[in-house]
DNA sequence: GTGAAAGCGCTAACAT
DNA sequence: ATGTTAGCGCTTTCAC
């Protein structure tokens, strides 16, 4: 049973023609006779023939593959990104080749070069959040691939992009509390060296002094996960400090702040009110519902494919780099009611 | 900027010498000299060469690429099942090609069809839940190439497979709450034909009969997902008729049930004790937080990784296909205490 | 120590 | 309507 995959040579030979007459046939090539065709299908099916793809790819010196480098697949913002780009990629015919860094510097290199050797017609890139030097994307656009960042992208790198508002939405949410008439909120955001952490920063901000509220640097706080915000409001309640709305960076620092909160006794939302962001498998089942802001991952990752696709197909060198901005959706549940 | 990529022809040419001793010269063949060694590998930096991995792969009649099909990549169990399977297969020089059946049989038979197309070496599969027919599956076995099942299995094909005890693990499950001075226990369970549900229910039966406990058709409510296992508890509920043990046979069916009681009053654990399955993102931030079952996905995709690897390698015909039962961890926390 | 040639599977001029 | 040939990039036997 360990028979070598059935070749078009093996279906010529069988059938007494020409390799190039078989191959003709298999794509319903004009020139070909209405029998020859039925001959050779009929094998081709009756033989189990598949095509080589990596035979196709060499002739064709184009792969229909693309490449993406993604920081982690077991976030489920991530892994729905996946979703989208598979979706749109095998639609088109195109194959994905999947690339962890890790948030690492090292495999995001490692990544590229590995590639590169596969020769992907194009790539969608996250880069890792250790990453600072940015020569290996560099040198694949110099190579003539074409790159498409989504989420997390580069600043020095001209190139198409899709990310999400990250202002406006994190401007919503804080507005949302403000509108439920919550007048001292918390912000609790990620390492200000993160792009994406000052843009939801500076989106509180605004809509805490449109609302003419007071703007404390005491209320924004640092703090990214779950156990940082368990401490945090600790701190606050120990402190009788506590504000009556809290904004997060990312939904599980949310629960944790609520669950933290919670256990020492104050009431979610009566007392606080609590947004997060990036609404996953978790804002629905946490106790009470989480508000959250809805990322899109789906679409992030469709509407990147199709840039990438666009890119690869048009192969205009001198393209101006497009930016899609991707609203995020407050979807309001019962932690900020 | 769309320079074609740099082969071994340049390098020959530009050096004046053949793309063979190029070639040898990469890979460190013993008869070439030093110095044409050092000019060939110099140069190839210089110009960032890279092997191409397509070209080799024709040549040598395989790919170093391992096939994936996978339910949803959007579930973290399954997400972490590829973090495990792309670790060692990266660190063993493979690629990995991802394909997602979205639980559809079509879907399934297709993912096939490109990994056959792509010459895959070998392939690991988790089968979708409405598959029935795996002529595609046992056609890929006829064709030799090594198959490894991990989770969701076939019965009827003989294989390697890489699955979780789960009969012990929903045994252990129960009988922690039985442990725990719990008498009157629900089983929430998945669909009949799926051999993971009716595992897990004979786990739970098995704790219940071996302590005594009556041994109630009632008390098995097929529901395996967040709505259905609201309703369920609501009639619970409604009929007054409210066990004091809940074991379901996943978190998000566990967490619906929790917050179905809870919103009606009922305490957790105090009068309900809640045990899921498949310890996920989600069983430590509910509230309280949920007693599960850790699958051990990312153990699960290494260990099946290298079962196939050594299958690829080996390449002996008629070998016994090897089961190996990984033991589900029961992580107790507040919903059974 | 190096080169020439063949071939992996397929396609696309260029014959006929 | 079909066959012949060359070549995609690389390795490897066989020459020298």
């Amino acid at each position: 049973m360990k028979n070598n995959p059935i070749t078009i040579k093996d279906i010529a030979r069988i059938l007494g023609i020409s390799a190039s007459t078989v191959s003709r046939a298999l794509k319903d090539h004009p020139d070909i006779s209405v029998e020859t065709k039925k001959a050779v299908n009929e094998l081709a099916a009756q033989l189990k023939y598949q095509p080589n793809a990596i035979a196709l790819s060499l002739k064709q010196s184009r792969s229909n593959t693309i490449g993406v480098i993604i920081p982690e697949i077991v976030h489920h913002f991530f892994s729905s990104v996946i979703s989208g780009i598979e979706d749109v990629a095998y639609k088109a015919g195109y194959t994905v080749m999947i690339c962890q860094s890790n948030e690492k510097y090292d495999r995001e290199v490692a990544n590229t070069n590995m590639l590169l050797a596969h020769r992907v017609d194009g790539v969608l890139v996250s880069v890792a959040k250790e990453a600072t030097n940015f020569d290996h994307l560099r040198m694949m656009k110099e190579k003539g691939i074409p790159l498409v960042f989504f989420d997390r992208i580069v600043p020095g790198l001209e190139s198409d992009q899709v990310v999400i508002d990250d202002e406006e939405a994190a401007y919503k949410a804080t507005k949302h509390l403000i509108d439920n008439g919550r007048k001292r909120i918390v912000h609790f955001s990620g390492p200000s060296h993160l792009q994406i952490s000052t843009n939801r920063k500076d989106g509180y901000l605004r809509a805490v002094r449109e609302a003419g509220l007071t703007e404390d640097p005491a209320l924004i706080i640092e703090a990214d996960n779950f156990e940082k915000a368990v401490v945090a409001v600790r701190h606050m309640v120990d402190n009788k400090n506590l504000p009556d709305g809290i904004f997060a960076t990312n939904d599980l620092t949310a629960v944790g702040a609520m669950q933290g909160l919670q256990k020492l006794g104050v009431k979610i939302p009566e007392q606080i009110a609590i947004v997060g962001f990036s609404d996953g498998r978790l804002s629905g089942i946490t106790n009470p519902p989480l508000t959250s802001v809805d990322q899109h991952g789906y679409e992030m990752g469709s509407l990147a494919t199709e840039i990438l696709l666009q890119r690869i197909l048009s192969s205009d060198e001198n393209y101006t780099p497009v930016t899609r901005v991707l609203q995020g959706n407050l979807v309001v549940r019962e932690s900020s009611k």
